[in-house]
DNA sequence: ATCAATGTGTACCAAAAAGGTATACAATAG
DNA sequence: CTATTGTATACCTTTTTGGTACACATTGAT
């Protein structure tokens, strides 16, 4: 799947999560983020049950991240959010195409869109949230 | 946008009609790429549409290639399909996100979507239908 | 001429994905 | 014991994807 604005602003909010260094309130970061306070919290559950960040519940409460920035990177919000990274639906799915190869080329090509693939996820996972903050 | 399955049939007929080296009508086109001859005729119509191919009217009619093999890239096909290549909506789109910047790390977020972008367009240019026949 | 084979052009439709909201609830600090 | 904050689940709307239908235009063969 693509990149979806959901990831973005995933990233976004991990982003300016890693600058407060402080427990920050949802209203807060959707604030920051420009989105609704709704939506940031829907991203905020994912981004809390992948382990990115850590809740403290009530009165004074609020979101803050679990590792350090060097340790997250972008391939970890992205995963976190969209599910596997895949520049082409057959690369993710079980599906009737090229890579069961009606013929010897569409095979090629899933093989050339499988090693464009890798080296996309791998570039994703060398950047951390560090470096873009 | 991510490389859709229509994209990708598009390829699979390109290179068929890379290897037939005469013209060959839509229903074969269909059967040899496992879809139906009414999708076929959509995907190759804007397959001439985009000039790639050319058709043949009337009995005995049929689509082939306008350009040799070596010159047409996965690019030009994916793109004439899909539109620009994109891993992230907000690279192809004016759209309220990262590219305005809301701050300083959504924007270097965004820079470097836009640098992977970029040389994952310049690999599939680089990348011909000659190749995966 | 005319008819069957073949492509053209436009419009429409259904399923899936993306993007976002609503509601009711649970925990905790003060 | 109440206001503040997060949790959980379900729902909704719009856009994109992946196709289909239909009426028409062109051409080759007879």
């Amino acid at each position: 799947m693509r990149i979806t604005q959901e990831a973005d602003y995933a990233l976004r909010i991990v982003a300016l999560l890693a600058t407060h260094q402080s427990v920050v309130d949802a209203n807060t970061i959707a604030e920051e983020a420009g989105i609704t306070q709704r939506f940031a919290l829907k991203i905020l559950r994912k981004l809390s049950l992948g382990e990115l960040v850590c809740s403290q519940k009530g009165a004074g409460g609020g979101y803050k991240l679990v590792k350090e920035p060097e340790n997250i990177t972008l391939k970890d919000v992205i995963e976190l959010i969209d599910g596997e990274i895949a520049i082409s639906k057959c690369l993710s799915e079980e599906h009737i195409c090229s890579k069961q190869g009606v013929n010897k080329s569409a095979c090629k090509i899933h093989l050339i869109f499988d090693a464009i693939n890798r080296d996309l996820v791998e570039r994703l996972g060398d950047i951390t949230i560090a470096s873009v903050i």
